[in-house]
DNA sequence: CACTAAGTATGAGAAATCTCACACTAGGAG
DNA sequence: CTCCTAGTGTGAGATTTCTCATACTTAGTG
């Protein structure tokens, strides 16, 4: 983690992420401007972070580690975005990893300094509110999905969603964490849409050969979102 | 759902559980006290609700139901806590079903008459925030468990955690749900457990037989508690 | 009393998913 | 250029979990 001490950047990018709207009169100008690169921790598993983050641009992921050495991601985040709010609401909760994907920089206020007037500033507070109710959503919602259909159903809805110019090309790593498969899995199942025809490899990755056959298997997924 | 008109309960269960403090000032004397039976729904998939419910009294699910026709048991209410926030907060959302399992008293308020009294109160927002994270903290748990143990693992974490006087005696098809399996699979396990001597059953039920046995098996579930 | 719904219980076979082992490739670091 | 790491790809076998079918018990209801 760095800090950027670049005053026009930081408010170039406060404007364009609509920042102040956030908080109550004033606080929104005691910001840092924080800058976190790939594979580091925003926040660390079980350590108190220093800030309340804001992620205005990069890309990271929540996880929870398990005693087993298993990681679960539970979540992308994607800006604009609150990090460290839990934390900063109860002082006791245990704090998930957040790890960088894509260079991350962040606004960020530090918590032992302003802790106490972003809880009683309605404005904030009503905002976090939102924005932890919808992540709930979120959760519970890829949550079900990973308990409720099988990696064929889930995957062909993540291929459709994730595809480009009728290529899919994502790394199969991250992708078998998010799916919460194992990797060996991923490789399989994809190898049995190869097989079937729904997929064909080529230098430039694979190519959606059956989108018919895809979005058949991912309906029942999406028509659960309503 | 019945409205219940006795105003000496209502003070009393106010009372209990520190209604008034979760609010503003004169807002909590609003609320109306409302009964459910058990299986009735507090909330129903997809249907706005017309209150925001605070449990004081009796036992409730949240569930999320999927396409396919199967229902992920997302977590437990118990009094104190909130139902219907996250309608609230953001009439758009998708509500899922909450589902009572015992008779359950709520404190509820009507939405369409107080929602901007609400959402500018500092008081209530914080104690909302402070309740919804903590709420997807339990959600990210029991969802990341559910994938990175498996059924033995959490079976007996949860004999241990449920036991009375040495006895376990809870309702298979309620415990099936809740831990994400298949009610086939939960039945199977336990007579392995059985098998295994871990646990003997008797006329007032499965009484645990080798509590060790449980705890090394639960042991790496429960230490990713902290 | 007969009927129904919910909970309990068990069997058999299939499907989904995991672990471990091994091999290959491409890119960055020294 | 060589080493190392991350990502890719495949095989074999084991484990976990699911579906379907079927049966018995119990409490509640008309």
């Amino acid at each position: 983690m760095e800090k950027i001490d670049d005053d026009d950047l930081k408010q170039q990018l406060m404007t364009q992420c609509h920042f102040e709207s956030l908080f109550g009169p004033k606080l929104a100008q005691h910001a840092e401007l924080l800058h976190f690169k790939t594979q580091e921790y925003i926040v660390e598993n079980g350590i108190q972070p220093e800030y309340l983050f804001y992620l205005v641009k990069g890309k990271a992921k929540l996880y929870d580690s398990l005693a087993n050495g298993k990681d679960t991601l539970i979540d992308f985040f994607t800006p604009p975005c609150f990090i460290g709010e839990m934390e900063l609401l109860d002082a006791q909760s245990e704090p998930f990893s957040v790890q960088v994907i894509d260079d991350c920089y962040c606004l960020a206020l530090p918590v032992r300094k302003y802790r106490s007037q972003l809880l009683s500033d309605p404005t904030f507070l009503q905002n976090v509110c939102i924005y932890l109710s919808h992540k709930n959503a979120r959760n519970i919602k890829t949550a079900s999905r990973n308990q409720g259909f099988t990696l064929s159903q889930r995957l062909a809805a993540f291929i459709l969603l994730t595809a480009h110019n009728g290529y899919y090309n994502e790394k199969h790593t991250q992708v078998a964490e998010y799916l919460g498969v194992s990797y060996r899995h991923l490789l399989f199942v994809i190898a049995d849409f190869v097989k079937a025809g729904y997929l064909q490899k080529d230098q430039r990755g694979y190519q959606i050969a059956d989108q018919k056959a895809l979005q058949r298997l991912a309906w029942e997924v999406n028509s659960s979102d309503n």
